[in-house]
DNA sequence: CCTATTTGACCGGG
DNA sequence: CCCGGTCAAATAGG
């Protein structure tokens, strides 16, 4: 009945055939999608093969497709920025506003930006921007946090009519290098009844990115060949934060009912993932029940979330050692 | 102590 | 006035 219904579950279809009117976007998710599905690919097959010119030429082959997309991707980001000039970063809403003084607490640390209080002990301002709707692309997946990016959740919201909190998260860099890049992450209804992560269906959630990220410079913004260096910028960055390891949306599913949402995410950098191979095998629920390979990718990616966007470096150090 | 998350208030748009 | 996006103080966690 379900036969090719279960096989798709990876990464959710956007491809919408009746939009005719933005073709562009649609090649440009479906393209990322490609890339993404190979930098899954890679991670999983590359530790599977013995260490020889084999392997290497594999992994040359892989990073070829990945270099393909990188460029096809630039090259129609290009027509879209010439086509549509509106297209810019926070068009969101500019204007000024004066917020109440909520806390007189004299010199705060500039925790968030620059509109802290000033020197005279002026009333701190707050530009409340809101976000706009455009420039967003959504994409449905059993693992939010895979997109190789490190985010910082700053809200969570319940959401009408919605029985799963919506979780808002900026980009980690967003002071030091100005990287506007959101993005929002919420848990898709169940789609039967009774318990969500059965077996037979992985949670889904429903991410929508808004923004194009300027801090890694991301392989969507310029098709660069170098890349590939900024994961191990991020690592030495910041230490590789692998604490947001589950804790994403779990007092959601406690406020809620029980669903033991057995989804981890570990948001980290590349290398530290494949060298966690073993354990998150180890890690994966009921080695019987992974029969397919689609059941067995998801939950590989599960546990060793990838990039979308950014080129993941296989670390050949720490994977053949 | 420092950093990330939580959480309720604030704010703008519809 | 309601809804949802954002802010920032409080809190948690290392």
């Amino acid at each position: 009945m379900k036969n090719s219904s279960n096989k798709r579950s990876l990464v959710a279809d956007q491809w919408h055939p009746s939009s005719v009117c933005c073709d562009h976007r649609a090649a440009l998710r479906e393209i990322a999608r490609g890339q993404s599905l190979v930098t899954q690919l890679r991670a999983i097959v590359l530790p599977a093969l013995h260490s020889d010119e084999r392997c290497d030429l594999a992994a040359q082959m892989m990073e070829g497709i990945l270099d393909c997309s990188r460029k096809a991707i630039s090259q129609l980001q290009l027509q879209l920025s010439s086509d549509s000039p509106r297209d810019d970063d926070d068009h969101v809403d500019d204007k000024r506003r004066v917020r109440k003084i909520v806390s007189s607490s004299s010199d705060d640390d500039d925790h968030c930006s620059s509109k802290a209080a000033d020197e005279n002990g002026n009333k701190p301002l707050r530009q409340h921007k809101r976000r706009r709707f455009g420039d967003s692309v959504s994409l449905e997946t059993p693992v939010p946090h895979y997109d190789g990016h490190q985010w910082r959740k700053y809200g969570q919201k319940h959401i009408n009519n919605s029985k799963h909190p919506r979780s808002y998260y900026r980009c980690t860099y967003r002071q030091e290098e100005k990287c506007k890049a959101t993005k929002t992450v919420q848990q898709r209804e169940d789609l039967h009844h009774g318990n969500s992560y059965n077996g037979d269906h992985p949670i889904m959630y429903t991410v929508v990115y808004y923004g194009q990220h300027t801090c890694c410079k991301g392989p969507a913004a310029l098709a660069d060949d170098h890349v590939v260096v900024e994961a191990s910028q991020i690592s030495t960055d910041s230490h590789c934060q692998s604490s947001s390891s589950s804790s994403d949306l779990q007092p959601a599913a406690h406020a809620g009912d029980s669903s033991q949402c057995s989804n981890i995410s570990v948001t980290c950098s590349s290398s530290v993932v494949v060298e966690d191979c073993n354990k998150l095998l180890d890690m994966l629920p009921a080695a019987d029940e992974l029969i397919t390979t689609d059941v067995l990718l998801f939950d590989m990616t599960t546990y060793a979330p990838l990039d979308l966007d950014i080129n993941w470096e296989m670390d050949t150090n720490a994977l053949w050692v």
